[in-house]
DNA sequence: AAACACCCTGAAGCAACTACAAGGTCAAGT
DNA sequence: ACTTGACCTTGTAGTTGCTTCAGGGTGTTT
């Protein structure tokens, strides 16, 4: 099948896919005589898993290291559940991330509940009086 | 004063000092007759009130949209309450989108819990098997 | 005069794509 | 035979919010 079919069948774009190739994510396709890419259905497995694993949020490092793992079969699956741990640890914190987020600002908010002018505006009194924070080191790659 | 100590007043560094002038989001500093950028009170209170959205989540853009409301201190505040309830709309959205990954991931997790051969642990197939789905519109700049 | 901390500019790198630009291929219709 | 249109090819640049680096200048101290 050609890179158009291909990508149809995991619902993402032509671009995505030659983007893998060139990431390595997805190995390279035979080529017909006219230089067009030309999959078969063990492309479209990999590619699906991926694309699988992308909706739940993996970063590329942790996808291609699910993908050497399942490329030994006969070995454990250990070190595929541990991944799988640290990358709900990865949710986990930046949902904690954001749910602090959420209630500093919703506590801004509330310092201004009615329109008035610019200049004593509690929003923006708020944002310039906040003790600011250098940026702490980032718990997961989740933006 | 020298964009190290203005950097150091914002606890930022002063890679990101320059990167927001460049940006346009902190305005041009004097120079002094060596070239060096010279800095007064008025930039650290606009560079913190950067720093503070920043530390808040917002993108460059709602920044600079509020600080342009700022500079007309006599006109109603209205838009800035909007601007702060949308961007508390997308804090709410992306915490939504975690949460649901977070559930898919849980029910995925739940199908291997000893461990066994790669070819038969049931996270792989489940990932494998899952509904690859097309990727949605984004509902924030929130990663 | 040398050492060291600080400043300058400009370019490249990160993640995970997306969006061109400029061209080649192929099947269908006239 | 020729054209249209849909598809394919490569390569490069843009997105966001910085960080890092290279290669150099400045300023204070010893």
């Amino acid at each position: 099948m050609k890179i158009g079919e291909l990508a149809k069948a995991a619902r993402c774009t032509t671009e995505t896919v030659r983007f893998y190739e060139k990431e390595g994510l997805l190995p390279e396709a035979h080529r017909t005589a006219s230089n067009y890419r030309d999959y078969g259905a063990a492309h479209v497995e990999r590619l699906r898993f991926i694309r699988n694993c992308r909706a739940l949020g993996m970063a590329h490092e942790e996808i291609r290291a699910l993908l050497i793992l399942m490329d030994a079969p006969q070995q454990g699956c250990g070190a595929v559940n541990t991944l799988l741990d640290e990358h709900i640890g990865h949710v986990d914190a930046r949902i904690e991330e954001l749910t602090q987020l959420r209630a500093q600002l919703a506590a801004i908010r509330a310092q201004c509940q009615t329109e008035h002018q610019v200049s004593a505006c509690g929003i923006l009194h708020g944002l310039a009086a906040m003790e600011t924070e250098e940026k702490p080191p980032r718990h997961s790659h989740l933006g």
